[in-house]
Order: C-alpha cells, then sequence, then structure tokens
DNA sequence: TCCCTGACAGAAG
DNA sequence: CCTTCTGCCAGGG
C-alpha cells in the first residue's frame, strides 16, 4: 500500500521502545535487539534506527554497543570519550581492551510476544 | 537510477 | 586472533 509509513520506520519505533527499556548501568547489543524483534540478520538496520535519532532525551542510545562490547557509535555522542563517560557514570566497568565488559552488564531485552 | 557508505554480526578460511 | 564475504536498509552524490 501507498503509506508513507514502511515497515521499516515501524521497525525503527519498536527499536526506540526497546532501548528506552534497558536500565541504567546495563547495555546490550545491535544483534540482541535484533534477535528479541524477531529479526535476528537486522542488526545492521538497529544501528541505522539509533543513527537516525535527532537527540537522546527520551532514547538512551549509549546503552547500546556492539557484539564484542566496541562502542562503535561513539562518534555520535562528540567527542572521543563522551560515550564511555556516560557508561562509566552509571556504573558499567570496562576491560583493559578498552571494551565494555558484558559479561558483568549485558541487558538482555524481554523477545516481543 | 546506480554506486557507495555506514552506530552489525555470523560464517568461512 | 585476523580477514573477507554476505545479508539488511536508508540516504547522499
Amino acid at each position: 500500500m501507498r503509506s508513507g509509513v514502511t515497515a521499516t520506520k515501524l521497525f525503527f519505533e519498536e527499536v526506540y521502545e526497546m532501548v528506552r527499556a534497558i536500565p541504567a548501568g546495563r547495555v546490550t547489543t545491535y544483534g540482541t535487539i535484533a534477535y528479541a524483534l524477531a529479526a535476528p540478520r537486522h542488526a545492521r538496520v538497529v544501528g541505522y534506527a539509533l543513527a537516525a535519532l535527532p537527540n537522546y532525551d527520551e532514547v538512551p542510545a549509549h546503552r547500546v554497543v556492539n557484539r564484542s562490547g566496541i562502542l562503535t557509535g561513539e562518534r555520535a555522542f562528540g567527542p572521543p570519550g563522551v560515550m564511555r563517560a556516560l557508561l562509566e557514570a552509571e556504573g558499567v566497568t570496562f576491560r583493559d581492551d578498552g571494551r565494555v565488559d558484558l559479561d558483568r552488564h549485558l541487558y538482555v531485552p524481554r523477545a516481543v510476544s
């Protein structure tokens, strides 16, 4: 149908809702979110959805990192180190190699029913 | 309209 | 551990 609201746009909204559910001091990954939304192959689209955000007033996008614990979205938060500072302020710890300690802080969102 | 470039991730060598 | 390839989708030149 000719609706301007594409399936992808709806997917974006579901991503934002899921990110809003991530508690402070916890992080999750792009792939985990995609999996919870029954779209295992759309991890990249999740990243695209966050990159499209005009601001982070309602969506704590800094709590989303990649599968290895690397802060791949750091650039969107300004100068290097800002994203990490936001996480550390919430109690998230990092390993010596600079990656988030996922074993300790990974949050697994509830899958959609 | 084609081509390229990403806030990803899993498989294969 | 590393590299390359593939699937996914939107936006800019």
